[in-house]
DNA sequence: CTTATAAGTCTTGAAATGAGACTTAGTCAA
DNA sequence: TTGACTAAGTCTCATTTCAAGACTTATAAG
């Protein structure tokens, strides 16, 4: 399959991964998350090819992931922010962050820490139910197909 | 910079992107939460090269996120499965999903329903605190360098 | 024998990426 | 008013990766 025909498959995880499922995009969202907002300051964190960043924000610009904002003018410069829907993908950033925490640890313990500032603590990302709060992992999950999902090949029962 | 530097980087989430961060792998990983685990189940899914696909899998059982376990032999057939490390990143994959679903809407609802086996329900993914529970978003968490982490350019405070 | 199956590998042309030079529109200091 | 500097790009070209599909290997079934 080409890149270009996943937004139009019936899955909402091709459908997210054609937006940000590249290379950088996630990179440079996180460096959004960490308030970077300038060109040259992705470019400078990152060492991305300035071709490539380029594209990259156009297309988060163009899916409403960043916006651009004016700072100044004359010349005119703009800065790259997020949106809502932008800041709704911090869920699923931090678990991949956490994710490597634990998985590639380092000697030093983590190398960015996260406070949760309603209670203070320094914490890691949990997943939880929507319906009960609780705790949510791979085990406990059944997954149904919705309405219209194509047949699938040989999924083990 | 090369992506083969990425897993050199002093930031969890680009260690996480080394191994999973591509264009494919995400993809093949939903597969293996769906119960997909031949060769031929994953390329008719996913509709991908073999050559990308024979690869991508080897990368992942190198990095101990799947492994081969053997069905039959004469001939010998193996499978891929889930390993602790892989199940661990269904939060991620969940929070990716939902973003799809809230983000990308189909008409007839979600082509994926996800029922929490614990309390019976059909739920969405929330990010919670594990240290007082409570849920979290982007706004409510502050990030702070921990130990040999690297300076960086032009944050906006 | 001949065909079928599963899990790959190989080949080739097309597309994406990395590195870095070049461009544009303006400011600032001498 | 010339020259250096800045931010945000664009352009070029060599290298790398990908998509599509033919070919391979080991075995069973008819």
């Amino acid at each position: 399959m080409r890149w270009d025909a996943l937004s139009r498959e019936d899955c909402s995880l091709s459908k997210t991964l054609a937006a940000i499922g590249d290379r950088w995009t996630l990179l440079i969202l996180r460096e959004a998350f960490l308030r970077v907002r300038r060109f040259e300051a992705f470019e400078a964190n990152l060492k991305i090819a300035r071709r490539v960043l380029s594209e990259r924000l156009a297309l988060l610009v163009e899916e409403g992931i960043l916006r651009k904002v004016p700072y100044q003018e004359r010349p005119v410069r703009q800065e790259y922010r997020l949106t809502r829907k932008g800041l709704d993908l911090y869920p699923a950033i931090l678990s991949l962050v956490h994710w490597g925490d634990k998985h590639y640890p380092s000697k030093n313990g983590p190398p960015v820490l996260h406070t949760h500032l309603a209670c203070g603590h320094d914490f890691r990302a949990m997943l939880s139910c929507s319906e009960c709060g609780e705790a949510v992992d791979a085990r406990g999950v059944a997954a149904r197909p919705g309405k219209g999902r194509k047949a699938r090949v040989a999924a083990t029962p």
